[in-house]
DNA sequence: ATCGGCTCGCGCAA
DNA sequence: TGCGCGAAGCCGAT
């Protein structure tokens, strides 16, 4: 079942008699629980028409490199097997994906789209709308409650959204079943270079992308290892979710979150997993996945300056310019922080962690991101480089939840604190709370291990 | 070990 | 307009 709400009509134009309905995957790289996939089809059979899925690897995605599109091409390999079995074509075109979705929609009765909320995302989408010949319709799949059904403005925080999506929540936890494709498009023929990425070694080496950070062994991309990875959580780690997600030491989160970043496992197909699942922490992690995931697209999609400074709330900025001339005991550069090389074996640690597994543990992405601050000579500049870090290295950075976590440790969505040094009002964190509420020896000896 | 206070804005109740 | 309450924490008093 698609609920209407997760539908938008993007342009004005009609359905044209030309020979495919076009789903132009971007942000939901799956075939499973893909609202945006299934609508496509159910179109395609309406209109007697074969669907063809197309998907543009462009070489310049903002901040992206090996590391990002290694993990990337692991999943669309599957995505491209996956419709295969379903007699559906992919076709994969090394272009600016807008470009490509623009020429793609003159041969397309309809494009189908899907929704993502970053800047670029939309402005692709609407280069595609404004341009094509054809209809161009979205589809909302990789949140649970669509993002103006939850709120119509920006929130406030976690608590505001909340209320907000309890409300909704039921309308929009509803099953979608798959349904088979009436025309195939395996046999098609479109007069379009297609990019091979079977060989993904081969296919990365020929794209003109950053190279300078490699591929991690830790997580390996696609929807079937994102299912493994769910599985074995519900049974080993969501027993003791909420006692264990925020030790450094520990390894109980779930680690789907480069899995979600690329769409490459939904978050309803998480949710209906979990509704035969009766433990105790599944309302914790419910609430990650749910609310604190959906604050961030709410963030994302309704404050424009998400990526720079300018986004933090008034009273933070206010708090933090009345302590700009603080004294800082430490200033590090960007090298130096970007090679770890702090005082603070704690967060040299959760540095290392970042740049070897492309993942760092929750908690500790709080402590590091308080701690550039203390230790930039600016807030403006602590910003960026934690921005700047967080984009380069982790699997799910470019991430909105990755533009709110950043924000967060410069007091978005939380309340001012008692005033201090360097920070004013805006929420501090120290050390001695890393070791008062956590084994952190393990966490260091863990982190020796990696390499 | 435990607890209240810190400090601001939202949003519901009146 | 008033007031309760948040929120992934720290700190100092008990």
């Amino acid at each position: 079942m698609i609920s209407q709400e997760r539908i938008i009509i993007l342009n004005d134009k009609t359905v044209m008699n030309n020979p495919y309905v076009v789903y132009w995957m971007q942000s939901s790289q799956r075939t499973e629980y893909n609202h945006a996939l299934e609508y496509a089809i159910l179109q395609a059979n309406k209109l007697k028409k074969p669907l063809v899925v197309y998907f543009g690897l462009t070489d310049n995605f903002p901040e992206a490199n090996e590391r990002h599109y290694y993990f990337m091409l692991e999943g669309l390999k599957e995505v491209k097997s996956e419709l295969s079995k379903r007699n559906i074509k992919m076709l994969i075109i090394r272009i600016s994906p807008e470009k490509g979705a623009l020429e793609i929609s003159s041969l397309a009765a309809l494009m189908v789209v899907d929704r993502g909320y970053l800047r670029i995302e939309r402005d692709w989408r609407k280069v595609l709308a404004e341009n094509a010949p054809c209809a161009v319709i979205q589809v909302e799949t990789n949140v649970i409650v669509p993002i103006e059904e939850a709120s119509p403005k920006e929130e406030y925080s976690a608590a505001t959204l909340r209320n907000k999506i309890s409300k909704k929540l039921q309308d929009y936890t509803l099953p979608l079943s798959e349904r088979e494709i009436n025309e195939g498009s395996l046999k098609c023929t479109l007069p379009f270079e297609e990019y091979d990425i079977e060989d993904i070694d081969k296919a990365i080496s020929q794209l003109k992308i950053n190279k300078d950070i490699k591929r991690t062994s830790y997580y390996k991309g696609g929807t079937s290892n994102a299912k493994v990875l769910l599985e074995g959580f519900i049974i080993h780690k969501l027993p003791y979710y909420n006692e264990l997600k925020n030790e450094p030491g520990e390894d109980y989160t779930s680690n789907l979150s480069p899995y979600l970043h690329f769409g490459q496992i939904s978050p309803l197909y998480i949710y209906m997993k979990l509704m035969n699942v009766h433990i105790e922490d599944k309302k914790y992690f419910l609430e990650e996945l749910i609310i604190r995931r959906e604050l961030s697209m709410n963030f994302v999609f309704y404050n424009d300056k998400y990526d720079s400074y300018e986004c933090i709330p008034a009273w933070a900025k206010v708090t933090l310019k009345k302590h700009l001339k603080d004294e800082r005991e430490f200033i590090y550069s960007l090298e130096e922080l970007e090679e770890g090389r702090t005082h603070d074996i704690y967060w040299n640690a959760a540095q290392k962690e970042m740049v070897i597994t492309g993942k760092m543990q929750g908690y500790m992405r709080m402590y590091w991101g308080k701690k550039i601050l203390e230790w930039s000579k600016t807030p403006e500049e602590a910003f960026n480089t934690a921005m700047y870090l967080n984009n380069k290295y982790l699997l799910d950075g470019r991430d909105p939840n990755g533009f709110t976590g950043v924000a967060w440790c410069f007091g978005k969505h939380d309340r001012p604190w008692r005033e201090r040094e360097i920070f004013g009002t805006v929420r501090y964190m120290n050390d001695k709370g890393l070791k008062r509420k956590f084994n952190m020896e393990r966490y260091l000896i863990k982190i020796q291990s990696i390499s």
